[in-house]
DNA sequence: TATTAGATTGTCT
DNA sequence: GACAATCTAATAT
């Protein structure tokens, strides 16, 4: 079944955010993030998140809160947007009462609207990237997501950058994993995939 | 196919 | 001054 109008739908609920990453990360798999760039909506459904809290050693928001990690203590429904290894550039949804230093990594959607801009913009020297936007990086690339959306509401209908409601993933489809490219915490839990079934 | 090195810069110590 | 929630291309096998 393909959505025709996917960025007509419901924000996200609030609530599920409110409730935590580590509630919210599995939760968001099926969700959709949708960003309009050009006038043209590119996104799919979100497929791979990771939860960050405020007592884990791998989090940005561990320890004392500075200027960078501000976001991630913002109301739920916040992007945290920030630069990873000098290149690329990682999106987060804030999660937990305002306050709290929570967000769920985004790595990885399925792309189903805007998909040739997508893949247009992953153009890295004349190769052409595989269809599905795997990676923190790529997505962000691919999507047109730039430090200016740190900050930004992602449930407020007006903006360009939004999260919205899915058909929530059964829990035997969601694969639970380690996370991926960290050094502290690098054995918890807390990675989670949609398996894609055929 | 698997492993490794290099890019590149904001942030914090 | 060290390091990082990554990605790509090159090299080795």
């Amino acid at each position: 079944m393909t959505v025709q109008r996917p960025w007509t739908g419901a924000a996200f609920p609030r609530a599920v955010l409110a409730d935590g990453a580590l509630t919210a990360a599995p939760r968001l798999l099926g969700a959709w993030l949708l960003h309009r760039v050009d006038g043209t909506w590119r996104g799919g459904r979100i497929v791979e998140t990771e939860a960050y809290t405020q007592d884990d050693p791998a989090s940005h928001s561990f320890g004392r809160r500075t200027p960078r990690n501000e976001p991630m203590f913002g109301p739920p429904g916040t992007a945290y947007v920030y630069l990873s290894y000098g290149v690329h550039h990682c999106f987060n949804v804030v999660t937990g009462a305002k306050g709290d230093g929570e967000a769920v990594l985004v790595r990885a959607i399925l792309p189903e609207t805007g998909v040739e801009q997508i893949v247009a913009a992953r153009l890295w020297r004349g190769k052409p990237p595989g269809l599905l936007v795997n990676g923190p990086g790529k997505l962000c690339r691919g999507l047109g997501i730039e430090p200016g959306a740190n900050g930004a509401n992602l449930l407020a209908r007006r903006n360009h950058l939004r999260l919205l409601r899915g058909k929530p993933v059964p829990a035997d489809q969601i694969e639970v994993t380690p996370r991926i490219g960290i050094t502290k915490a690098a054995d918890w839990p807390r990675r989670f995939v949609w398996r894609v079934s055929p």
